[in-house]
DNA sequence: CGCCAGTTTGACCAAGATCAACGCAAGTGG
DNA sequence: CCACTTGCGTTGATCTTGGTCAAACTGGCG
């Protein structure tokens, strides 16, 4: 099930999305080298704000290295994380002039910050770049359609057990993996109380589905579980 | 709050997402004509299937009159709704080769249909129409993130309040509003079971927020209350 | 008129939230 | 170096929201 959440990873996808090479196109690569030029590095440390709900969207990002949080805090505390952004990973394209979520570093991270107007004078000339953009936002869109999906209907055995798996697949590819984020960004992403995380990943631990060394550790014992976990 | 859901609406914005004339312009009027010519327009009665999950993605639609649900079916039998697309709106544009939901029409829809192919083609002469898509694209990806907030974090009351206002602003604008789709088509939107969503409608009515004269059919009573509603 | 699908309402139930306590590791300062 | 603090994380007890099950209602329509 988590593989039809739309999860559409990092493959190139073509101007209306169709499916293109995995590898990027020569074309591809001189618009990042372009893009490359006209982008400032910037660092920041855990928990600092990388934009603020209201501030003016003009500029965009790419992670270097890190991991960023896309969030919004309610008035009564609630707060709800709409994306983790890895390396590699845009944020911060938006469609108004002001932001509606703020971004903020998780652990230490380096992005690329991007200034609309200059990419926009970029792309006019550059129609390699048009394309890599709206890939992104296009693969953007499939993501945020799937996590309406699981916050919609799925409970929370299916939300830890999905994020689990998409952490595999976006990070380590391994058999351990490490989250840099806190069990409340957790929650927060799945629609879910830190609690409710806790026992959950506790019950697949008990079940020897996961080992969990560290709070931030977890270690994938047996993934057929774990995604039989996600079909019903 | 309802506001800050990232309901665009349909104002036009920029290439990278900044806020551009409300107005359509020439070049956009233009890129629209030129669009028409490539479409085919399509009748669906109420129910009918416009493209089934795992269809080839080959073609995109703009609603020109009518309801569409963009939907997806659980093997289980829990369904979950995308979005619910009216007159002028767009949908089907994915980013993958496959249909990952469904499309139906709701009730009587026309459709303009748009092959990839031909519109990849008219986007490289008119650079109009591809504003216009990924303007549209970038609206959607708000609507999405906006939902996932809705769907995350909101109570029952909260989500109906919301659902309401959205309604009554993407459709009649005025005191009255038709509501094309069943209360399971609207449980399944705002993830919900129809009995939750019938309740709390009676609850607004029972405290005068709106009236109910028949079931497809709400009135507007206390837009104060309402929006009261979705604040905490 | 009676059937049928969709809607509404009520009684009860359970998944997950809330409240509370405790554990544990990383600082911090004496 | 070790008490003390502090911020997470984990676990348990209880409560609430919304789900489930069931029955009654309503408006078309043959």
């Amino acid at each position: 099930m988590y593989r039809q959440l739309g999860n559409a990873g990092h493959r190139g996808v073509g101007v209306l999305g169709h499916d293109g090479p995995a590898i990027a196109s020569s074309g591809q690569l001189d618009a990042l080298v372009a893009l490359e030029r006209i982008g400032t590095r910037l660092k920041f440390p855990p928990n600092h704000e990388i934009y603020a709900e209201g501030d003016r969207a003009d500029c965009w990002y790419k992670v270097i290295s890190g991991t960023v949080r896309v969030c919004k805090l309610l008035a009564d505390g609630r707060r709800h994380i709409g994306e983790f952004c890895f390396s590699g990973d845009y944020f911060g394209i938006d469609s108004g002039a002001e932001r509606l979520y703020s971004a903020e570093a998780v652990d230490d991270v380096i992005v690329m910050r991007f200034e609309r107007k200059a990419t926009e004078r970029l792309m006019d000339q550059n129609a390699g770049l048009a394309r890599i953009l709206r890939d992104a936002v296009l693969r953007e869109l499939t993501n945020a359609h799937g996590r309406t999906l699981l916050l919609g209907r799925m409970t929370a055995l299916e939300r830890v057990a999905i994020f689990l798996l998409e952490m595999f697949e976006r990070r380590d590819r391994t058999k351990i993996l490490d989250l840099p984020m806190s069990r409340n960004d957790i929650a927060d992403y799945l629609g879910l109380t830190i609690e409710t995380v806790c026992r959950t990943l506790s019950a697949f631990k008990r079940a020897a589905v996961i080992g969990i060394p560290t709070a931030h550790r977890i270690e994938l014992l047996d993934r057929e579980a774990l995604e039989a976990a996600c079909e019903a």
